[in-house]
DNA sequence: CCTTGACTTAAAGTCGACTTTAGCTTGTAT
DNA sequence: ATACAAGCTAAAGTCGACTTTAAGTCAAGG
């Protein structure tokens, strides 16, 4: 299959594919003339890097797995982030719940609310980022070029 | 307090509380020559960013939340953000199940295990990252310029 | 008075994962 | 045979939140 139309199946952008081979995460199995071919077990691969990253794995880990006959899962590295979930889905509970709380809480100064300062001392402990544009990104995506 | 008392309490580096004043986050109440000059209160203000920043707010949203006299806590945003935390909280749940499941799975083919493909369904919904730098860069700050 | 170390600024650099651009090349349809 | 849409490459740009660098200022201690 021609880049196109791995592009579609995977739902991923051209220019994503042709990055993704270049780290290594996946390959193309010949040239037709400059042009790309995929073979279609790459669907499959791109459907597993989706799922690695949604996971919250960087690419250089996802690449780690595969081995050069395809994926070799660590299984280590899998129960490692499973563990880095638990802990991130913990903080953002505790989060939530501040909020929630700070939401509906009277006191004129939060520095005198016991379960403000709570949240807080959670927060120092740790720092996590997330996004805040992706889905822009995916509704450009799909209206480019129309 | 000076810009390093304020370092030093708060945590944060002295780049970053400059970086922060350009922003508009935080004031200086004034300057003695060149040196920044910040009142005691200005520590609360990072506390509080920083607690947003953990919570999963942008500098941009934090900033938002701030008037002239201090703090205005947008109520309808705070629970905007908490239900959002709350569907991140369930994809990142249903990401670790997964991940522990693919974890001890030994189907040869991970597309043939049901549960597999479930995970693969709910990783297609959303896409969210998370950095995996932000220890490093600690240590690296608490040993800089020894 | 002079050194010095803490502070200042503006501008550039970093990180990860891509996207965009500019300028070519080419398979395919007419 | 020729046009052209679709592919190609290398390089630069983007985003957010900072950090780093280079070059300059200056208050305070000796």
């Amino acid at each position: 299959m021609d880049i196109a139309e791995v592009a579609k199946a995977s739902g991923l952008p051209a220019s994503t594919l042709r990055f993704y081979e270049e780290k290594g995460l996946i390959q193309s199995t010949g040239r037709n003339g400059l042009r790309r071919l995929f073979s279609a077990n790459v669907i499959e691969r791109l459907a597993l890097i989706s799922l690695g990253r949604s996971a919250g794995f960087s690419l250089d880990e996802i690449g780690e797995m595969f081995t050069p006959e395809g994926l070799d899962i660590n299984r280590a590295l899998l129960l490692a982030k499973a563990d880095e979930l638990d802990r991130t889905i913990e903080e953002l509970a505790a989060m939530r719940d501040g909020l929630r709380h700070a939401a509906v809480c009277k006191a004129p100064n939060h520095f005198e609310c016991p379960k403000f300062l709570r949240l807080l001392r959670i927060a120092g402990k740790n720092r996590f980022r997330q996004p805040n544009k992706l889905k822009e990104n995916k509704l450009k995506r799909g209206v480019q070029k129309t």
